[in-house]
DNA sequence: CGTTACTTTCATTTATTTCAGAAAGCTGCG
DNA sequence: CGCAGCTTTCTGAAATAAATGAAAGTAACG
């Protein structure tokens, strides 16, 4: 496989799975082009490269950059904007981490909570109480483990995990 | 908030959760709907609570079992088939983990092994090949990680985390 | 100022996903 | 058989999400 090849299916294959992990398509095909470019690129190449509209482009540039999984940067003498991607891959799934965590878990445990409220006498009620109060448990736990996990640098996780699975 | 209105709430939240991690909204809810259920539901208990057709529902419990998140159980003396969920969460967990890994992790590691073997001497061939491997570093590593944790059981899961995050 | 070189927004269009309901498949029983 | 009682599959319709392209907005520079 050449270069050309392989930069195609990984556009490819990293916007597959981007669309089953809550960011869209396109979104994660322009992350990947970033992280495989040497240098920053600007919309027009991005749009050109990926073969999308300049709406779109820009779009779903400004959510990465808001995702913190994309950096602005200036060049000097050029009024375009020029885009990099954050390159470390614990960085990115950091990232990710804490926009699900924000999406999801966060609003999950609150609801909870509010479950946590009903009371009755009931074997149904006795049901709902108890899986309440184990999924709260399940996501509580998930959270603060996440938590750590987000402050953690990129050695601590090797070390520790590797220190886990043996 | 009474049962009725608290369980309404518990289906509506755990579909939204689920809509955002590729298991669709209607699943989701059925799931929801067995796990806080005492007894055992027919399939026209679930249309009938959920007001979904027939068709959906069937497709969806079907989908549910084969995750394994969703058990069918007969009942003596009756021709209709009821249903029970999981509702251990780490085993709910864990049958998501196992779905993921295989729809997602595993697909890209294999994609990840023919992308590596791209050489070109070049500024663009070296940062790709620096990504690539960097990606692929990352998602060995996670699932190796993952393959752990679903053969680990409960209490280990809560004991090593619970260390690993002080 | 006003022109130029871009960036951003938004109403429409287009593609994807999900669903209801009809039709077809089983299974067991008389 | 053939009918009753369920389950499964399929298809077109409806809902949802994403992309386009043109128009509006901004900022640098003479």
């Amino acid at each position: 496989m050449n270069l050309e090849e392989g930069k195609q299916k990984f556009l490819q294959s990293w916007g597959a799975l981007g669309s089953s992990w809550g960011i869209n398509r396109t979104m994660a095909q322009i992350h990947a082009l970033l992280l495989i470019s040497a240098e920053a690129l600007s919309a027009d190449q991005i749009m050109e490269e990926l073969q999308i509209s300049r709406g779109n482009a820009n779009m779903n540039i400004r959510a990465l950059i808001d995702w913190g999984l994309v950096f602005k940067e200036l060049k000097p003498g050029e009024r375009k904007e020029f885009f990099v991607a954050e390159k470390d891959m614990w960085e990115v799934v950091k990232c990710i981490i804490v926009q699900r965590k924000k999406r999801e878990l966060e609003p999950m445990l609150k609801v909870l909570d509010e479950l946590s409220s009903v009371q009755e006498e009931s074997k149904d009620g006795e049901v709902f109480a108890d899986v309440i109060r184990d999924i709260k448990l399940f996501s509580s736990k998930a959270d603060s483990t996440l938590d750590t996990l987000t402050k953690a640098d990129s050695n601590w996780f090797v070390g520790t995990f590797m220190k886990m699975i043996r």
